[in-house]
Parts: C-alpha cells; structure tokens; sequence
DNA sequence: ATTGAAAGAATGTCTGACAATCCTGTTGAC
DNA sequence: GTCAACAGGATTGTCAGACATTCTTTCAAT
C-alpha cells in the first residue's frame, strides 16, 4: 500500500470543528455561566450556518456542555459547588478503578506515553500556564483511562471531562496546587509503573481527595 | 395561582419526539445491528425534515446508541460481548455505590416508590412480557439511581441506560432469569428499605454478578 | 404603579438546493 | 476470465431562506 494513505488528511466536518470551537471557548470561560448563546450570533462569529450550529449545540447538549430549554434557547449553566462535589465523588470512583486496572493491563509502550505526560505536566507546572496544566493534567488522566482494559470506563469518564476541566482550571490556579497534584501524579504513575494495583488505587484516591478539597476551596472561596 | 397553571401541556419538540421514537426503535431491534439509517428514508418513515432528523441523530450518537462514520453516515452498532462485560463492569462500580448511598439517603415517600417498582417488576415477571420486565427493572434502578444524593452518579448511569436495557432484554429472556432477578431485587430493596448500606451494596453487588452471567450466556449462546 | 397589548427578537421547523463523497455496476484492457 | 478504471446514481454535508410559534421587552392606558 502506497505511504499517500496516511496522507489522507481528515477534512474535519464543519460541525465537528464548530463543536471544538465552542467547547474551547465554554472552557476557557469565554461566557459567562449562565449566559445565553443566540444562534444567529454565533452563527455570525464562527461563520456557519444555523443548521450545523444546531446540531454542534445538540452534541455538546449531550455533553452537558450547555443546558437547552425549550424556547428558550442554550446557555452556559453555573457550575454550582455542589455538582463539584458530586463530580469529584463519581470521579474518584471511576479513577481510583482506572489506576487499579490500568496497572495491572497497561502495556510497556503506554507506559512510556504515560511518563511523558507527566513530564509535560511539570513542565507546565513550573510554566505556570494554566491551561497548559489543564490540557497535560487532563492528557495524563486520559492515557490511564485508555489503558485500564474497559472502554466503557474511558467513555464515561470522557463524558465528564469538560466539567473536570472546568474545576482543574481553577484548582490549579491556586498557589501550589499544581505542584501539590504533581507529586501525586508521580505516585500513581510509580505505582502503575510497578504494576502495583493496590497502591495504584491508593496514590489516586490520595490525589482524588485532595484535589477536590482544593477545588472546593476555589469555588467556595470566589462565589 | 389558578390550577390551570400544571394544565399547560409540555408540546414535546419534533426534535425530543424522534429521539424518542428512533431510540425506542433501536431498543426494540427494528434494526439490524450494523444496518445503515439513511437519513432519506427516516425522514419519510417519521414525517420530520432532515435538519430535525440530523439533530436527532446527533443527541442519539452522544448517546452511544448510534455510530456515526463521516460521509457515511448513521449506523446501529453491533454490540459485543466484550462491550457487554464492560457496561456490567461499570454498573456494578455505579450501582454498588449508588445503592450505599441511596440506602443511608432515600427519603420514606421515595422508598414507596421504590416499592411499588419492585411489585410492578414482580408482575412483568410473571406475565412474562419481556419488554415490560425491562422496562420496570429499569425503573426500580432509576429510583436508586436518582435517590443515591449524587446527580452525576444518576447521570452517568442514565448515559449508559440505552446499552443496558439492551442487554438486560436479552438475559430476561433466559428462562428463570426473571425470577432470579427478582429475589435479588427483593434483597436490595430490604437492605435499602433497612438502611443498612453495607447490606445494599453486597446486595446490588450480587445482583450484577449474577446479571452479568446471564448476560454473557445471552450473548455467546446466540452469536 | 400595575396591567395589558403590541413590537421585536429568538427559537423550532420546513423546503429546496448544491457540492463532495461513497457505492455499484459496467466497461474495457490484459 | 479476471481485474481495474470509470461513469452514474445514491447519500451525506452544508448552506440559504422562509415562516409560525414563543419569549421578552417596551410602552401606553387605566
């Protein structure tokens, strides 16, 4: 088979792009929670039809990106505290699994993905750039719920990401959590490393705890 | 305030309405596993222009109950048996916790609901009408799920619901499955009813042990 | 000031259109 | 006869425009 295959480069769909494109911007805290999006407006901004910009804001309804009541049109919702902390708890029980499974399943090559992850991440780390810190935190979490040996998990976890993300940002903005979760992330890593699962599910339990006291401090503390 | 005020009829969107029908569709197995959804012909099937059908589609895709190839187009995936391990996998992390927590959280009026769940199951049982065993089971789990005092954890599990019924259709049908269900619905229910959380969980546990090996039966003896 | 009506804005939905892509059956070359 | 190129139809991706329905807001009348 000629190399040309791989070539192929992947014309991503209009809609798809104009869900990336809202999705970036949802994260970044481009709208306001609980601020309207108007179809024609957005139309306008990303240039595209209403059409595909409804089906984009079908998809990231399912997401739970957004809200959509009837006549009403979506809106961003207000992450409120108490969701954080019910993330965080269905969080800990789908991660602390991953950990454990994933040291256990995970094959050497993965493993080797999963060291330089971390190694981005402390990068970012000593950057300071937050988002940086999100994105690698985020890739970090994403390589072990890949190789835990059960799709389903990865899905699930998937489907909660974006609001992970939300709360990421803003715990990592406090002064040292990212050096905090760092040091936690080596010890699930070590622990995976070994392909010790009991340990493995201890290090992310220990991170899960802690980075959900931080991120309540963070929502508590601005709202 | 008038009683007029709860008369006001919720004019379901055409939109909600062919979600509902195509995913009551696929439920049902009007399609075969791996047959293609022209978009062309649903829309001449439900009576609904392709822009409402293409954002039905999209919600139903989020959902994981349909593949979508670009260029390609909707298609009913074939569910595996190894995909079927994984959901029970994940059920029992979600319901394990979900009937704990529900056991120490359910409120008096909602564990009559509880209740009367259980005796409507009882009945599908024994009129042996498939489709209304899971349709009740699914309600008897979705009390748990919504009184377990985490909205995500409910949520999630919602998100897998479309597979899970699937499956839960095909172990019904294996004879006795129903009755065994039962009784171990019986045993969650008493624990719950009880509040005793570590007797909810090693109930709903046991329950999903023995599911899952009905399940897998269901599929290797069939594919 | 409160209520009510009208104007304006936004959503829900449809029709129709066209380009890009995929599938299929036929033709043509070896 | 088999395989490959190709033409044609079918299907998806995307857009523009339209209109009824449903909020929302403004303004006027009581």
């Amino acid at each position: 088979m000629p190399p040309e295959m791989n070539l192929r480069i992947a014309p991503r769909s209009v809609q798809q792009e104009t869900v990336d494109k809202l999705r970036q911007a949802i994260f970044s805290g481009l709208f306001q929670p609980g601020s309207r999006l108007v179809e024609s407006q957005l139309c306008a901004q990303l240039g595209v039809s209403r059409p595909s910009l409804r089906e984009a804001l079908r998809s990231l309804h399912a997401e739970r990106l957004i809200e959509m009541v009837p006549n009403r049109g979506p809106s961003v919702p207000a992450l409120s505290w108490e969701e954080a902390t019910a993330i965080y708890e269905v969080r800990e029980l789908l991660e602390v699994e991953a950990a454990g499974r994933c040291a256990s399943a995970i094959s050497k090559e993965r493993l080797v993905d999963l060291k330089n992850s971390l190694t981005a991440f402390e990068e970012a780390t000593s950057s300071k750039d937050n988002l940086a810190q999100v994105m690698t935190a985020a890739e970090f979490y994403s390589i072990i719920l890949v190789n835990c040996g059960n799709p389903i998990l990865e899905e699930v976890h998937r489907g909660l990401l974006a609001r992970i993300s939300f709360f990421r940002g803003r715990s990592m903005s406090l002064e040292g959590r990212a050096q905090s979760s760092l040091a936690e992330m080596k010890d699930i890593y070590e622990a995976i490393a070994e392909g010790n699962v009991k340990e493995a599910r201890k290090a992310a339990q220990r991170h899960l705890v802690k980075a959900k006291a931080a991120a309540q401090l963070s929502m508590t503390g601005k709202d």
